[in-house]
DNA sequence: AAATATGCTGGAATCGTTTCCATGGAGAGC
DNA sequence: GCTCTCCATGGAAACGATTCCAGCATATTT
């Protein structure tokens, strides 16, 4: 582990090995222009000490980090697991290093973290933001180029662009099948902070003349337990709601296991149907009735817009679909 | 975007607030010594301003990155996930930002992502190491802090520390559960470089009087793709095989799926076991029995190894755990 | 009271790179 | 043949922190 005497071989010891000035090895090294007969006896000198350039020195002179930050809710989640594939595929294809930090969907931490990235002067940050979005402010003040992901902020940040599935789309369909079946009574299970989607359900309800009840919303926190109590109280307080929709692929989880719990039988006496197509909704029993959301896209495409400079598009909504597996029957009255 | 004029302040602009010299004001934000009164006034200066000081400039005078390489095969793949997570909220508490990469089981995309650890002089990492253990010799001698967890190098790399499940054990419970159940045919699923669990597997067979064939030890590559052809193949070329070992959570899915398209009805047919619990082996159907790993704990105490210095043991292994669920039965031939 | 010990203090060096700028030589145009 | 232009070149100045070291004031000891 002691590495006595073994120093680190700079610009410097490839200049002197090469006969030339430090100038002339940066230029050679990134791009520059130089003699034929220089450049050659640099790349020679460098191959030979085996010379890496220090990101350090670089990234001080340049007074910026290399890199992105991404900046999740749950990497636990396989939605949030996808959606950072994506950023890290294309990230790696920029030869850029990612910073990934978790916020548990926790305001306080997450500016916690925000300050952690903006004291590495990292300049790149992709979102996923809990908080409101004042604790930006500071961020895009310093100049740091954000991009939030598969969400906007609540109060929204203008300036910030946002690549986001269209839940709206997904919503309609969604409602129209279920519908379509004969379903009234039918909640949604969300999680806090999906506004967007508890707006894109309620207007895709009335758009179908179907009643809206404030009550059949419910919230959960980010947790698995949060999710299960309230899929529990919802089976049980509400006997007359013939249809469930799950904000996300924990709530839907949770959906199913208190289904099972609470001996309601899917799709029997209630459907369901999920945000987010995970690996698991096909050897689930009943194989789950999904609205696929394109996390790894949303997160790759986030990437390619934090990296690309160049003009940035204010948002790009990518489609979301629906998968008709078996989750979901004809209405009938429960009990 | 444009931050024209916006200078970042620095720690001369502290100390010239404060009227106190530079070196003043790093010892009492580094908690050195300075008299009561200068103290006071560095910090009221610094909230004044609004100090943050700068990470580029400390790493480089100190040189080396602060934070902590991840290096795993799939950030994807829930076992990794979880570690990921042990392993950024161990660094949470530290203050350490995480920087992940992913290798996709591929030996030349880890050296490749090597490349860019030492580039950006970190001198901690955490890997699910990939390829062969020589690629880490010269990020050792750069003195790296390396731990590896959740396997081993293959050929073992000294002096690197390892956090591991007890697989030996996992399975050997797994065996003697099966076993007891009256299966003697039975294959391991294994993905390429779990050398170590099939060594456990033949291991705990020979230890229980069963003969051991080779070609029931069957390889898949990472992907889902991968593991699906293995395990359609295993099921299709061996009607004899009465019982499953799928040597992760990619290839129990496999498994289930492939069972599924041919036919096979599970536990009926073929009794399953899966390495690794997941949130979704409850809702399978039937719910499967599975070798649970300390996924986030393994994660958790690499990062631990990893950031606290002090002595490091060689090797930590923490225990799996049989949780029988309903994929397992007696055996019956099956045709 | 003199000598020594203690401890706070700020200037300056350092980390490894990029980039500005002055210099010098060579080729081209007249 | 002279000047003008152009380009390659290397020295030196940043970037923003930490830390060594010498200086000086104050406490302690004899």
């Amino acid at each position: 582990m002691e590495s006595s005497g073994q120093r680190r071989t700079t610009i410097k010891d490839v200049a002197e090995a090469a006969g030339v000035g430090v100038a002339t090895v940066s230029r050679v090294l990134s791009g520059g222009s130089a003699s034929a007969g220089a450049r050659e006896r640099v790349l020679a000198a460098a191959a030979r000490l085996d010379y890496h350039p220090s990101a350090l020195g670089r990234n001080l002179r340049r007074r910026r980090t290399g890199g992105v930050g991404l900046l999740v809710p749950d990497i636990t989640d396989s939605f949030y697991a996808r959606l950072a594939d994506g950023v890290l595929s294309c990230a790696r294809s920029y030869g850029e290093p990612v910073t990934v930090g978790v916020t548990g969907d926790d305001p306080e931490r997450e500016s916690e973290l925000i300050g952690t990235l903006i004291e590495q002067s990292m300049d790149r940050v992709i979102a996923v933001p809990s908080g409101d979005g004042d604790v930006w402010d500071p961020v895009l003040r310093a100049g740091v180029n954000v991009v939030f992901a598969g969400r906007r902020a609540d109060p929204d940040v203008p300036d910030v662009p946002a690549v986001l599935a269209d839940d709206r789309d997904g919503v309609r369909t969604a409602m129209e099948y279920l519908t379509g079946l004969g379903h009234r009574k039918i909640a949604f299970l969300a999680r806090r902070g999906q506004s967007q989607r508890v707006a894109a359900f309620t207007g895709a309800l009335a758009a179908l003349g179907v009643p809206v009840e404030d009550d059949l919303v419910v919230h959960a926190r980010a947790s698995r337990d949060s999710a299960y109590a309230a899929a529990a109280g919802l089976l049980q307080r509400h006997p007359d709601v013939t249809a469930v929709l799950a904000g996300g692929n924990i709530l839907g989880e949770a959906a199913v296991l208190a289904a099972r719990e609470l001996d309601v039988r899917v799709p029997r006496d209630v459907s369901l149907i999920m945000f987010d197509d995970v690996p698991w909704a096909e050897l689930c029993s009943p194989p789950l009735t999904v609205i696929a959301q394109p996390a790894q896209d949303i997160g790759y495409r986030s990437a390619e817009l934090v990296l690309r400079q160049g003009r940035r598009p204010r948002e790009v909504v990518l489609p979301s679909e629906l998968v008709v597996r078996a989750s979901c029957g004809p209405r009938r009255p429960r009990r």
